[in-house]
RNA sequence: UGGGAUGUCGCCAAGUGGUAAGGCACCAGUUUUUGGUACUGGCAUUCGGGGGUUCGAAUCCCUCCAUCCCAG
């Protein structure tokens, strides 16, 4: 029988996973990845909830559970990563990167050491002769967090999930009266959850004083606590109040100045031209040509022209993009298989 | 010290006798496994202070205070 180690958070989507898996005849075992667990000011980690809830699936399920500790290399790889990036003035994203190191990597490794065949998880996406593609769930549709990972790690991989929809999955939770079925969406990056990336950021970065300064006329408009904080297209917390809102369209990290706008159609809100480095590709290079892209989840996709050029790449949009930040990350479709895709260059933005 | 102007929520700002629009900011919620965006709701018993006229005033009158501009 094959064995088959499934991820599961302790929410509704990835016990339904797990609980697909056993109906369809895989020997599943059910991981709980163990990869943050500290409290924040404000805020208690929900680790232990979560692996509890994990765990009482698992044995609903009469399925077999373990628990895998990942936490300094989440740390290191992921949490790390994030706080460097916004250190140097950029706009991370550090799901994508927990799926190239941790969930599509360290665990999938960790899993067939231990003796699996396969790994699952609860994401909404599906894999066909090792291709990535969306979702059924266009609306749902995870890939965009998946662009990084090896097409080889996904010849290990199932994602049940890609084929149902939303309301669904949640029917058939609530239907096989799975503990979590009811379980309210984890949203936002889940170690910051609730109080917020602002807050996150301030534990491990000090707080410096600088100018709000309006594009348009040069004038401080007001301080902040720190260039750090602000990302491209931002309206709130600015605390600057006029007659329009105020939107952030640039920042410059030396002299700690963020710079705002009224102009919804300020240049730097709506490039045209985007470029890319550290591009990955999940099975090789595609040719130049105009392809699907997507500039953040949940977007619709736009045509874009890509030229190709090692590493970095270059995106000609045939529809500009709001606020789009160096940091990000730009996939690219080909109908609805994913590519891969790469980061929104400083210089380009 | 003369002359002029202005004072309505933290900010901008309607309202010139009929019982306080709207926007920004802020707060709450919704959407969202990144940042961010968007959406919905909340947000001045009170109009610089004090008198007065009136059935009734932010709106009229008097007075005081504050700020700004021009004179000097």
């Amino acid at each position: 029988m094959t064995k088959v180690y499934v991820g599961m958070s302790g929410g509704v989507d990835s016990s339904l996973t797990a609980a697909l898996l056993k109906e369809q005849g895989y020997d599943v075992t059910g991981v709980y990845m163990k990869n943050w667990t500290q409290d924040l000011p404000g805020m208690r980690c929900p680790w232990a909830d979560d692996l509890a809830d994990a765990k009482r699936v698992a044995v609903q399920l009469g399925i077999d559970f373990k628990v895998f500790d990942f936490e300094k290399e989440y740390k290191q790889k992921v949490v790390d990563y994030m706080i460097n990036e916004y250190k140097l003035g950029r706009t991370p994203n550090p799901d994508i990167m927990c799926n190239q190191e941790v969930k599509f990597k360290l665990f999938l490794e960790t899993a067939l050491d231990d003796g699996a065949d396969l790994i699952a998880t609860g994401h909404y996406a599906r894999v066909k002769d090792g291709v990535l593609k969306q979702a059924v769930d266009t609306n749902k549709d995870q890939t965009y967090f998946l662009y990084r990972v090896t097409g080889e790690a996904l010849k290990n991989t199932l994602f049940p999930l890609g084929e149902f929809t939303k309301p669904e999955v949640r029917k058939m939770a609530e239907e096989r009266g799975l503990y979590t079925a009811a379980k309210k969406d984890s949203q936002g990056i889940c170690f910051v959850g609730q109080i917020g990336i602002r807050e996150f950021l301030s534990q491990y970065v000090e707080e410096k004083a600088g100018s709000i300064i309006d594009k348009q006329t040069g004038k401080i408009l007001g301080q902040h606590d720190g260039a750090i904080f602000y990302t491209v297209g931002q309206r709130h917390g600015l605390e600057v109040g006029g007659g329009l809102p105020y939107y952030v369209v640039g920042k410059d990290m030396d002299k700690n100045d963020v710079y705002v706008t009224t102009d919804l159609n300020d240049e730097n809100l709506w490039k045209p031209e985007l470029g890319l480095v550290g591009v990955h590709w999940i099975n090789g290079a595609p040719e130049n040509g105009t392809y699907q892209i997507r500039v953040r989840h949940r977007a619709t996709l736009t045509d874009a022209e890509l030229i190709l050029d090692g590493e970095t790449a270059r995106l000609i949009l045939k529809h500009p993009e709001r606020a789009v930040a160096a940091g990000q990350s730009v996939v690219i479709y080909s109908g609805e298989d994913c590519l891969g895709g790469g980061i929104v260059s400083p210089l380009s933005v």
